[in-house]
DNA sequence: CAGTTTACTAGGGTTTTCCCTAATTTTCTA
DNA sequence: TAGAAAATTAGGGAAAACCCTAGTAAACTG
């Protein structure tokens, strides 16, 4: 009894074989399938898409294995993925996994987080449109409507959230994440430090001894609360401390 | 002889004190400089303007002191302006400038650019849209009623950009910008690098010698063409081979 | 104005990094 | 399957980075 995986009546097998191979897709309406752990959210978008003539939800999906499962047997325009799912590293796999296995399916991202780094892992990932969860009716119908035309789909709030991105300003986990107060000539060592000069050339460059550098150095590292210079850098990086 | 700077003819002074204080915005037609060292393309933008019924071109500038000047005197509510003006750090700096010194004026950077970095920078100093010199009368027209409404203006070719840049990928000089091919054992160790391990802490993990570790080192040193660690770091962050 | 704090300058000694060469294992290819 | 190319494993020695302490000059404080 395959065909028990079919969640979209007009899909049955029975019927599969009178519709015309070649179908034209205005004829139908948009399939979507919703991905998300949350039943409320489920039934929220659920009940926000129902009004809807020319779009139907046709699956939901409360974890990974079924959205896989349902894609296998149903045809599916569009999912809605929170990308959350349970965890963003798993609705980031899930996503790159159906649009390279699906490519007629195209995905809409849907989360809390306005967080620009990760709209931009989802697009890396195949994602062609992204909303916030606390989005409007009226946009969400639109988005759907919009990829489903092979078109991405992203809102001005998306826009502003990626024009306003300081690249690599948030510490994954560690660390205070405000930057030290450092001295003039500390910055300075600390320029040069980024530029790739050694202790000797920046002692040259800046007429004191090697000594005094390895002290800026030191104090550099113990202001970065870094054992090294490695981490000096990139700690530095993350803070805007340098270019 | 003052007034003479005035080129909008509904404000000369004679008019001036005919209208009221409080000029209700929809009644007027929406004020817009050129700002372009560029003849041919001022003309051209006039021209594309020309036709509509609501949105005058009321100046034309050649060079930054002459934007200031009609500013000075006249009010202009939208400029289009080229921000390689004649270069790009002048025309950065004059949008800066006249979004501070008059808020009610909004700035549309105007370029061939197509480049991320710019069009955020653009935004920082306070521009509310951002167009492509290709861009097409509707859009064009649609921007600047857009921004004139308070509301800033990017297209779909902007956001795309925006969401393709990879942060911090352009070298702002030296080397070839190419991510070198790593082996897995060299991957491992630039992340444990990242990390802040020390070469000792690195064998101990992966169960090596010492000098093999520094091997590694040696290679990614190599491939990334730097001299030392720092620059390493740097230069894997910018390619995005870490973090 | 004396005392304290802050920034900058160093030296000694240890650890880490880096460059050279080279052996062994794995992978690719004709 | 034999030979080549690439990856991984090391060693010796020089250079650089790092940690400790400490002196000097300028700024700040009561």
């Amino acid at each position: 009894m395959w065909f028990r995986c079919y969640t979209d009546s007009r899909f049955t097998p029975q019927r599969r074989h009178r519709v015309p191979i070649r179908v034209n897709a205005y004829e139908l309406m948009i399939r979507v399938l919703i991905a998300d752990d949350h039943n409320v959210f489920v039934e929220g978008i659920e009940s926000l898409i129902s009004g809807s003539s020319e779009i139907e939800v046709t699956a939901r999906c409360f974890d990974v294995s079924s959205v896989i499962e349902q894609l296998n047997h149903a045809p599916i325009d569009v999912i809605l993925l929170d990308i959350s799912f349970p965890q963003v590293e798993d609705g980031l796999a899930l996503c790159e996994h159906i649009t390279r296995t699906f490519p007629a399916t195209k995905v809409i991202a849907l989360t809390m987080h306005d967080d620009a780094s990760l709209i931009k892992r989802v697009v890396k990932k195949g994602a062609k449109g992204y909303l916030l969860k606390n989005t409007t009716k009226a946009e969400l119908l639109q988005a759907i409507r919009t990829v489903h035309r092979e078109k991405p789909y992203f809102n001005e709030i998306i826009t502003n959230i990626l024009l306003h991105d300081e690249p690599r300003n948030r510490k994954s986990g560690s660390g205070t994440g405000l930057k030290p107060n450092l001295t003039p000539r500390e910055s300075e060592v600390l320029t040069l430090i980024s530029q790739g000069l050694t202790t000797q050339q920046m002692a040259t460059q800046l007429f004191v001894s090697v000594k005094a550098i390895e002290f800026h150095r030191s104090s550099l590292l113990m202001k970065f609360s870094v054992p090294n210079t490695a981490l000096l850098i990139k700690t530095a990086m993350e803070m805007q401390c340098i270019d």
